[in-house]
DNA sequence: TCATCAATTCGATGATTGTCAAACTGACGA
DNA sequence: TCGTCAGTTTGACAATCATCGAATTGATGA
């Protein structure tokens, strides 16, 4: 972690944390997340909206506040979307929970 | 990442990552988090309320959401408090952002 | 014993959130 | 060109949240 974190830092970092609060947009995170491993990287709407019992207007509204929130990248794909997780914002998260203190 | 994950541990997440969206919170559990390094390793809530511009029922209130979430642990040492994070819930947060997909 | 101090509980309030249905947009294919 | 399809925008509403002041609890030390 870094160790010069400032107030605006904290503030984008509980931004990203918001995002990941709510249980329908964890798991939509989680399966972009996982498909990191995968060949195909991207993820459509419907593909995560078979996930999550939830209406098309919530979905798109969820993925506008991770992608404000710096979570995940979209595309635009003719009629269909992209989606796949910011690997900058994912690697500052994993790492913040390793911080310590100045020595 | 386990790649067994279930709704229930959807769910813990979720109320760990809730906790971590609020500003004050974030501050306080950073705080906490650098003391690990440090050689007093726990905090009253005093010393949290010198960071934050908020009440003491305020923060006793998010110190609580913060154990229930998992987040720390806090002890009672007359008639203070000492709170350090939970070093479980700190690992298993650093290891859900490294999450694959099964092979 | 009693005043003080750290922390908690209670009750209230304004702000934010998650969700939906309805209407809309823009791309595609017939 | 027109209907359909993927996704978005809008407006609404119930539920949850962050915060506060006031009252309370329980430990400490004079």
């Amino acid at each position: 972690m870094n160790p010069k974190m400032n107030d605006a830092d904290l503030t984008d970092l509980a931004l990203a944390f918001k995002a990941l609060s709510n249980p329908n947009r964890l798991a939509a995170y989680l399966e972009l997340l996982r498909n990191r491993g995968a060949s195909v990287k991207t993820c459509a709407m419907q593909d995560l909206m078979g996930l999550l019992k939830i209406g098309a207007p919530t979905l798109s509204h969820h993925i506008k506040e991770m992608v404000n929130a710096g979570l995940i990248e979209v595309e635009r794909d003719g009629k269909f979307i992209r989606c796949q997780v910011n690997e900058t914002t994912r690697q500052r998260l994993a790492r913040f929970f390793s911080a310590k203190a100045e020595r």
